[in-house]
DNA sequence: CTAGCGGCTGCTCATCTGAGCAATCAACCA
DNA sequence: TGGTTGATTGCTCAGATGAGCAGCCGCTAG
């Protein structure tokens, strides 16, 4: 009987989407009336006889997206399909530009971090994505090596594309000395920069794992056994070069105290904070940002999205 | 241009297909005319961007199926698309008893070979598939190994399922001299079978390939190096127990005389002869049978009707 | 400069399709 | 047995959709 169904379900299928003829036809064909015939099709549909994709690397999965939303509280989500041979990375980075790009109202002061996936999204940014924002720096990051410069070059360039003005924040992301750290705030020029960052009407930021991979790692701030001893300590990444644990809650109160920029009180304050992240690698710091609150906006992939999904987010209102 | 037209499809059968809003309200969202919709989504469609595929194991390929039809003037084709993890032979065996369970007009005498193929669409008729047909046996089959009368079974179970008669061909498939083989063709019962076999309104049959794995070999009337000489004479593969090449002509004049059964100028002269094959090793086979004739109709994998388009059939109107 | 041409756009209209509803059917239990 | 309930079926009707057509735009060749 359900087998019975199951065939006509797969015949009406294949002749409407295959061959396409109409529901009337395909009742005279298979001797049901065309109420049944739509039925039919759309039992096919849901029961996933029927399979529609997208096939696109800008494609998004709007299903997923409307879930994170309801889930997390966001206001809104981005998720790309996980497509073979392609670059994942550089499409949600694609993506993270396009929903800048089409970001409603534009944000008059735009407070950026940097790192691998914020530089590849700012190169795909289009020229003239916008006109004249101000692009703030929100935490340190003159490189301790050679690679000197990406950090400002992110905000350059988004700045740039736009026709607007970097505000670079000209400090180490971390500082080996709390008075050190101290005195650079205490500068005018450093101090400023940190004002106007925590005034900005957006963010838009990513997030570096807790293991030897970490960028901070790389950029000489942390060594390897520092980060080692952090993940130890629960550390799951870090958000603006500080490293949280799955709760949200800064995992050394001293280390964050020596690191220069935005907090992450500030980051949940925001009206607008973009987030964007992709790769299994990011999972666990992906779940404690949208958890915890630290993001309004996500831009990720699927796999990540579906990462966040399995896992029950903590309970709000009914268990 | 072509990529903002490109994004626009994307975006169009996202809001269409995923989040099944109406093309005027898509109209509204991205701010074009719902006509300019329609036309996105028929151009997503045909450009590949929308994929729509019907996932069932008895799916079939239809727009495959017109091409074989065209290609090599069949009168219907059946080809089912290559499920992973399922077993393909039992598929299109199971296709091959649905098409036999649909022909129309009923056929009073049904002439059917046997094998492998054969035997497994024996099994998967449904009881009742008909009333009271004639199965005759078209090719000799009496094993001379110990797992005997599996070619007698397969009418039989054929028969029985219809309620029907089984007229079984009491010979083997190929004798060893030529004397011995005229001898039994004048016997009365045999004779007799072979003439209600040539009168048919429909037949039945499979191929076996021109290798040691032949079903021939295993029986015992051929050895692997009788089979291999086949294949350098050019053989690739035998129906109802008789070797061809590709071009359809018989390879070994003198085996072909001394093999009992329907000859291949009968089976093209019958108005139904459907033809159940699947599996890579028979493509070559499967080739030769659709191009020379053999068949009116074709019940096949995906793979094996991908194969026989591929390669040019010989020439029939312009180069 | 301007007529001719191909491609795109928005429109009309006929057709197709899905939501919702009443009738029917079948099973189930009192 | 007969009432009840849930599923299934065929239908009405409004809304959605595609085919086909006329106008428009930008290009090119005379």
């Amino acid at each position: 009987m359900a087998d019975e169904n199951e065939l006509l379900m797969v015949r009406a299928a294949e002749l409407y989407y295959d061959d396409n003829k109409t529901q009337d036809e395909i009742g005279a064909l298979l001797g049901i009336t065309r109420w049944k015939v739509g039925r039919l099709l759309t039992q096919a549909r849901q029961s996933g006889i029927v399979r529609i994709d997208i096939v696109h690397p800008r494609a998004r999965r709007l299903s997923l997206e409307r879930e994170l939303c309801a889930q997390f509280g966001l206001i809104d989500a981005v998720v790309i399909p996980a497509a073979e041979g392609e670059d994942l990375n550089a499409n949600v980075a694609r993506a993270g530009a396009d929903y800048l790009t089409a970001l409603r109202p534009v944000p008059r002061t735009l407070g950026v971090s940097w790192g691998r996936t914020l530089g590849e999204l700012a190169e795909r940014l289009p020229r003239g994505w916008s006109q004249g924002v101000t692009v703030v720096q929100i935490n340190g990051g003159v490189s301790l090596n050679r690679k000197a410069g990406t950090a400002a070059d992110t905000a350059m360039t988004i700045a740039n594309k736009a026709a607007g003005q970097a505000v670079i924040l000209p400090s180490p992301a971390i500082l080996e000395r709390l008075e050190t750290k101290r005195a650079i705030e205490a500068d005018r020029t450093v101090g400023g920069v940190l004002k106007l960052a925590a005034t900005a009407s957006a963010y838009l930021y990513s997030a570096g794992v807790a293991t030897e991979d970490s960028v901070l790692v790389d950029s000489g701030y942390l060594t390897p056994e520092d980060v080692a001893e952090l993940g130890r300590n629960g550390a799951v990444g870090d958000v603006v070069g500080r490293f949280i644990d799955p709760d949200g809650n800064t995992v050394d109160a001293e280390l964050n105290e020596r690191t220069v920029g935005l907090g992450h009180d500030e980051l949940r304050a925001a009206q607008t904070s973009i987030f964007v992240v992709a790769g299994e690698a990011k999972h666990p710091i992906a779940r404690a940002v949208v958890s915890t609150g630290l993001c309004t906006v996500i831009v990720t992939d699927e796999a990540t999205a579906h990462s966040l999904l399995e896992a029950r987010p903590p309970v709000e209102g009914t268990p």
